[in-house]
DNA sequence: TTGGAGTGTTCCAATGAGTGGAACGTTCCG
DNA sequence: CGGAACGTTCCACTCATTGGAACACTCCAA
């Protein structure tokens, strides 16, 4: 036999949900078994126990003592507990292009990751001298502006927590005491923004902006970091902050639809 | 063996799917495939396996090189083509409770199905005569008040090709042309409900408002309705349609959080 | 009333898709 | 350098899944 690394009734399932969200082809409309069973080509025995099962976990619903079905709370469910990067990375995207082309330096969208941050995106600067392409890599949230702008979002015990685990040193300036973290996020809160000067590294600084989903909660950040010695050197600090803010609420207005 | 109604596969599919929400416990996170085997009890191989697929079908999506998952597009644009009638029948309850208080009559919840309406839910009125119940039934949407305040939110060219298909004639007063339905959706679009006397039943009097979902398109209907004898009767209209669109856009409200 | 065409559900023998333990290639850390 | 974690691949076994047929039901037209 062939050694399947997918799962075929995964796709099955998958195809009949499709079906049941297509809705028979209006908007917002029910399907049945055997519309599903056309739609999907499968045995109309095998779409009526899929879409039991379904119903059975809340990922479909039937509406009707016959057997019509819709989305249920289960998927809505699942599927709000997290934002995808790739859509916010296809969102952000061109305003990663304008604040990289505007201030000179390069752009990054990251997302919270447990304790870490992770950068999904990053557009380069103009300038010949580059920052490392952190696309894919982690680092711990206190250690990255990207990471305290999230935390201005936090609750004070939640910051507690978070430091409670230990504050990795990467630098000398690295914040790596509660106190300090505390006075940062205030700052955030205060501000918006996130300014690290050679706390991830003596070599770079940065200033980050979270991006707000539509329940307000922070999904994610964009950042805009250089070398210390030219970023953001005689540039007037307060444009800035204004640009990177503009551009994540940008973002997150385009989350929300 | 034993004949199951239910799927296994689908049933651990999703136990899959909800450890990878859960996100190993801390909100946004993400997780690898022996964090879900743990969770989950099941084969390491098997996890890796299902999460490749879900990979594949966009429903999860790895987000590193190494084998870390979150939820993904897929899944979102899955769960954002309904929402799901259970849980707006909860966030509805309480106003179907006040509506019929306050206002004296039976009020209901429908949400549109195609060229239905489909009640999902309804709560008696006082009275001794009462409007029969008809959660789980569905009628064409022009022959009710709560189809006509969906189609408040429709195009006219919406609104010209679900006329173009028929309109069934229930009672001598039901709107059965596209001239008729489309003075009475004008209405709707100013008034911001809908009347109808007499038109699905003789005996039937009834106004509706629609519930708007975040994205602004109407999800759903807020009915008002008894027996033409006695409903609206003497009292003032205008107050009752606004009790009734304040109650539909306390739902909405709740429905984007 | 009767027949036919449409639902959705249940039954059950056949079978092949899914399984999990073992083996493997990694990377990371002491 | 072990050793312990990770994720992936292999593959014989086997049981969950399958789909056709039979069923119960509702509709509608004759």
């Amino acid at each position: 036999m062939f050694y399947a690394s997918r799962v075929q009734s995964i796709e099955r399932t998958f195809s009949v949900l499709r079906a049941v969200a297509a809705g028979g082809g209006s908007v917002g409309g029910s399907v049945g078994v055997s519309e599903v069973s056309r739609a999907t080509g499968l045995a109309k025995s095998t779409c009526s126990r899929i879409l039991a099962s379904l119903d059975d976990l809340g990922i479909g619903e039937r509406i009707d003592d016959a057997g019509r079905f819709v989305i249920g709370a289960g998927l809505i469910s699942l599927a709000g507990s997290g934002t995808s990067p790739s859509s916010l990375r296809e969102l952000a995207r061109p305003e990663l292009l304008d604040l990289a082309d505007r201030l000179g330096e390069c752009a990054g969208l990251a997302v919270p990751d447990g304790r870490d941050g992770l950068y999904v995106d990053q557009v380069p600067g103009p300038g010949h001298v580059q920052v490392t392409d952190w696309t894919g890599h982690r680092f711990p949230l206190h250690t990255i502006a990207a990471g305290q702008a999230l935390m201005g979002g936090w609750s004070d015990t939640d910051v507690a927590a978070y430091a409670a685990d230990g504050l990795d040193e990467f630098t000398p300036h690295t914040v790596t005491t509660l106190v300090g973290l505390r006075q940062r996020v205030g700052e955030v809160r205060r501000t918006g923004v996130a300014w690290t000067i050679g706390e991830f590294s003596e070599e770079i600084s940065g200033v980050a902006a979270a991006v707000c989903g539509p329940d307000g909660r922070a999904v994610a950040s964009l950042t805009v970091y250089g070398p210390v010695f030219r970023f953001p050197g005689e540039a007037d600090t307060c444009a800035i902050e204004q640009v990177v803010q503009e551009a994540a609420a940008r973002v997150g207005a385009r989350l929300a639809g």
